[in-house]
DNA sequence: CATGAATGAGTGTTCATTCAT
DNA sequence: TATGAATGAACACTCATTCAT
């Protein structure tokens, strides 16, 4: 009991000190022997916990796009209407993407370079799915547009990305009032005008 | 003459050549000796033209971004009125990143990542300015919502980046139909509603 | 009881992944963890039976030595003639590595490299003593050349280690036929002719 | 020419150092760096003349059997009667593995272990050929009986690998008396017996 | 201008051994 | 007696950069 909880502490540490890293750096730039320090352990012990370099960046990958897919769709009701799924969903995403920037920056670091291998990213885009449902809903009711939902994903949810991006490089600061304007945005970009 | 142009060319070498492996491998991942190899040059030579490897991904940047603005804005008339001149940008990028998409992936990279000086970034920003100066007469005029140029630039010209990025990873393929649709979502996420 | 010879049981597990091991990929490319592993055992447990690496491929040597000389000499008649016990002998020896080449392997690699220390060679080459001690009786009698005992046994039992050591990289098999010959040509080698 | 000189020396002093390093310590008991150091050069620059540390033993073992082959044959008359052609031939081995017995003993190390690719063996192998063309004949001349080639190799050649390690234990001397007498019984366990 | 050879510092990874349980 | 988790010290190999030519 208190030796498996010291091991999930490790593994967590390890997985913590990766994101920091890599986000500060990037995947290249930081070197196991780092994130080891970081973490309080010896090199040797990462290799307890995962295979290899590429095998730890993945396994973070996936379990910090677990985390924000939790956190999103945790009280979502796929009962409610397609406008109020969607605006529920947008703002729990946005909630999360700004309250845990480092995730967020982390996931789009990942989702924007060659650090992950591709079928990791396929596995984690699946976690999206009950987006993805809402979607076909309100293409089906008429509300939302008949798009690609990689046209929907690029204007309601990637520019929450890019945003969050901008903010870390320390220009511009995220508030309120710029969410509810980018809500707007991202609602008429998608939805159908009478 | 015959020295300078030879000169001229190995440097144009060294760019293409650097955008290739980024493109395919990422920053750290590409060494100095393949960029040497691919371009034709001795290792040693790049250092006659760019201080060190972060100078030559600098200089790189911004060259890209240069051609790009640059055939973004040949046509240009900052006397047409606001929509006009927002939909000739606008499709004169999107025209741009889907034929040169290497250079538009490229600028992708650099863009999501901490790969790029912070300097160079602002200094590439500049490029941009016309476009800024649009959405400013936009604004004053009242056709475009008051909103942070990053919030515009989120919703209208990242998602292009976006969709760039995912042909690139192989799934999707950003047709003619594709383009239009993703126009008037552009608009429509910016423009003020009467 | 049944403590003790689950010990002995480990132990002997531990000896034979040694040689199976080291027989595939050579001393210092086996591992303790598949050492280990193998025999069903951990790591650490095998420091409970050794001292360490070295110990345990010394003593894995000596045993192995042992069940090769004990089978050799086990039905030996000291008081036969020089002719018929150097016969005797020879077959016995060839018998057994035929039959347990990997022992056979096993003990050519120790012998030719210098993975077993020195002072325990020594004390397995003892083990050969009733052969010296025929080759000394051959030698009084006048039977067996006047040769050093390091010749006698490069020109007898050497050639065996070398001829299983050929049928182990696989382009030779060893048969009847061959090892009469082989007899024959050691006897030649070191009889003395009238 | 200066600078040609000086690759082939460091190249010559990396052959030297393993050969000097493999044969007090065994392959994977020798790092680069240590080769590196003995051989006066940086550990990167080991990696300009091999591709790895299997290629740079690889190498070794190649260059090692052409020396030793070339002066074992050069001399040597495919004219001459079988039984001096065999003399020749033998005493020119002895000779050479005597004074060269560091060469020797990395040979018999190479031969006797795993830490040479098969395919490098087997072209190794190729430079006796002389050796087998003699045996050939010999058969056919009724001269030496007939055996496999591996027998008339265990008994004729092999016992000489196998004295120069004895003697690299240091217990052993083999000077002119033991090699005439090795001499003779390699010779008479191969000839025919009228 | 241009180079190929050279390298020191660093990388990811392995392994014999230890130790708390 | 037996263990699995942990590790420090190594290892093979790479790379940005330099320098004699």
């Amino acid at each position: 009991m208190a030796k498996l909880q010291k091991s999930i502490d490790k593994r967590n540490a390890l997985i913590k000190a990766t994101i920091e890293l890599v986000n500060n750096s990037g995947f290249h730039a930081t070197p196991m022997s780092k994130i080891a320090k970081m973490a309080n352990v010896s090199p040797a012990t990462i290799y307890l916990y995962f295979e290899n370099k590429q095998d730890l960046v993945n396994k973070t990958y996936l379990e910090v796009k677990y985390k924000y897919t939790e956190a999103v769709f945790k009280n979502y009701d796929t009962n409610t209407s397609v406008k109020a799924g969607f605006e529920f969903i947008w703002k729990s995403i946005a909630d999360f993407k700004t309250k845990e920037h480092e995730y967020a920056f982390f996931l789009n670091q990942c989702d924007n370079t060659l650090m992950i291998d591709e079928s990791i990213i396929k596995e984690g885009i699946k976690y999206l799915q009950p987006l993805l449902d809402l979607w076909k809903r309100g293409k089906e009711e008429g509300l939302i547009k008949p798009m690609s939902n990689h046209l929907l994903y690029a204007y309601t949810i990637n520019p929450l990305s890019f945003l969050i991006m901008v903010q870390k490089r320390g220009d511009f600061q995220l508030d309120k009032e710029h969410l509810e304007k980018a809500y707007q945005a991202a609602w008429n970009s998608i939805k159908t005008t009478k």
